[in-house]
DNA sequence: TCGGCATATTTGTCCTAGACAAGTTGTTGA
DNA sequence: TCAACAACTTGTCTAGGACAAATATGCCGA
């Protein structure tokens, strides 16, 4: 068993730093050259060697990044200054939120997995599930991610978060085994979006409002989005954007998409990532909230029953 | 069944490609640089658009590469060789149970969702989760990718069967309920490698054999990975890799993460990303199949035994 | 003062082409 | 038959240069 020797690490190669941080070998070079930060070491053959400080130090800057600075700004700054904005100006931090839903975030940040396991459940057997996921999940969700963005926990905590609600809804789901019901709805989302507990919160309100839905997973690209709705004669698609998902990408994404799909084919598009959709796109549903998919879902079944034979 | 036809798009970018074929873009570079292959036609621009037939193709190779042969000969050959080699030589694997295996291939094909379910759950009942995971699962899923790589089905196809494993996994080990057991083994993916199924047949050995999984998902970053293996108090960190994820990238970062982790923490890694790794690495445990799982365990459990006390 | 539009800057990704180390294969000699 | 050495293969790194998409800034008219 080798002892772990703290002055042993000479530093990462540029590989590691990529898979770390999330920023590409180009974009680390193209900052060495432009900004004159980061400044790897080099080892005998050339090739940088990053010191973990440094590697720290970027993976902060991608984090403000995502909250909206641009690295121009970012890379000027010294230490101080960027800890200093890590801190103070999270947009919305003020949320006046329920103390409930800080109980429940604080049990995230504690790694408490029985309790948080245990609160999920009774909260869904007192509210029933449509209400849990509007007033209890989907706010959870939006204040774990600002808790993450604000450094207050870590991916860890997050991803441990993410699997038990997807557990819950996986779990929960499987029992109530919808075998008929209408419409019926595609569920997925367009490549780049990875994030599937969206889809899964649909799921589960579509099953208790006796719909159909055929849930896909995440990233199909859009000529298999048609390909499946077409061989399993859904009613209607159904795609999830959280807020990473560029709106101008969404909006392109949709309206080719629904160029493609057959006319009588709903689409609609749900989740953060489309609330900053302002134009509306012909033939397109946007569902910004939970309580617009009802809407949906009500309009198309005012629309079948002036139409029945199908 | 009729061979998909392939859409009228100009070309993917080469980003696009990476992601697909999980080939990085230095390498398809240099490849069309020394073996003429591919060959992209340029945009405006000057940048490259890969034919979606030479993409096919592209992943076809990484697929037998992975097998172990070598890129200067794949590259050289044409289609129908290629094709050949796609069918021969991995039929080593020719388990007993291959009608069966092709049946169930071909409810894959007919999304026959209902009848998957229920072949799924019969063979578990019978065979008990060890086996059902060795002897179909593994199979299965490589035979899928397989038939995805002869286009004989789609990524449509390819997701709904993933989420009915998804789906199945999830609700048996919820309902196995693991609240005790040795070792406590952390579950997880580095950066940038997406599969989850690995994870969750990992979890359901690890169940059966009376240990305790903790499954925190895909994508964590290293110094997470030390921080939840820290708080977790796990004995083993046991990581997944897909044929997709680039050996050389595996072995750096399982060395990054060896160095970080505690002495007595054990790692693993598992998948087919990790048979191509040759070169053992110091204090990690490579684990290609999943009979292999079975002797890192047995090894935790002996080492365990003769210094009880902790 | 404010919205809309044209211009300027920022920024990530792509390009070429050369180099080299680690791994694999092939050959020679004991 | 097997070890040692040479030759080849192959992925990843290097260096700037270039450009388009995204974002910021300035300007004009209402």
């Amino acid at each position: 068993m080798p002892t772990r020797t703290i002055q042993a690490i000479p530093g990462l190669p540029i590989a590691s730093v990529e898979r770390e941080t999330g920023l590409s070998k180009d974009t680390l070079r193209v900052w060495e050259r432009r900004y004159g930060f980061p400044t790897p070491e080099r080892d005998a053959n050339g090739e940088r060697l990053y010191a973990p400080l440094q590697v720290r130090r970027l993976a902060q800057i991608k984090r403000l990044m995502d909250r909206g600075h641009r690295p121009g700004k970012l890379l000027a700054l010294d230490e101080a200054a960027l800890l200093a904005l890590d801190e103070l100006p999270s947009a919305a931090q003020a949320t006046p939120g329920d103390e409930q839903l800080d109980a429940w975030l604080n049990l995230v940040k504690t790694h408490d997995s029985e309790a948080l396991q245990q609160a999920f459940h009774r909260e869904m057997a007192k509210r029933g599930m449509a209400r849990f996921v509007q007033d209890i999940v989907a706010p959870l969700i939006a204040r774990v991610g600002a808790a993450w963005s604000r450094n207050e926990l870590g991916i860890f905590e997050e991803h441990l978060f993410s699997q038990h609600l997807e557990k819950l809804f996986r779990t929960t789901l499987a029992n109530m085994a919808p075998q008929t019901g209408h419409p019926r709805v595609l569920l997925t989302t367009l490549s780049g979006e990875e994030h599937t507990l969206g889809l899964l919160m649909v799921e589960a309100l579509l099953v208790v409002e006796d719909a159909y839905p055929v849930l896909l997973g995440p990233q199909t690209p859009i000529d298999e989005i048609v390909r499946a709705a077409s061989l399993k004669q859904v009613d209607a698609v159904c795609l999830s954007f959280s807020s990473a998902y560029s709106p101008a990408l969404a909006a392109q994404g949709l309206r080719d998409l629904r160029q493609r799909l057959p006319g009588d084919t709903q689409l609609w598009a749900g989740g953060y990532g489309v609330k900053p959709i302002r134009k509306p796109i012909d033939g397109v549903c946007l569902v910004p909230e939970f309580q617009d998919l009802f809407d949906c879902l009500a309009g198309w079944r005012s629309a079948k029953d002036s139409k029945p034979a199908v």
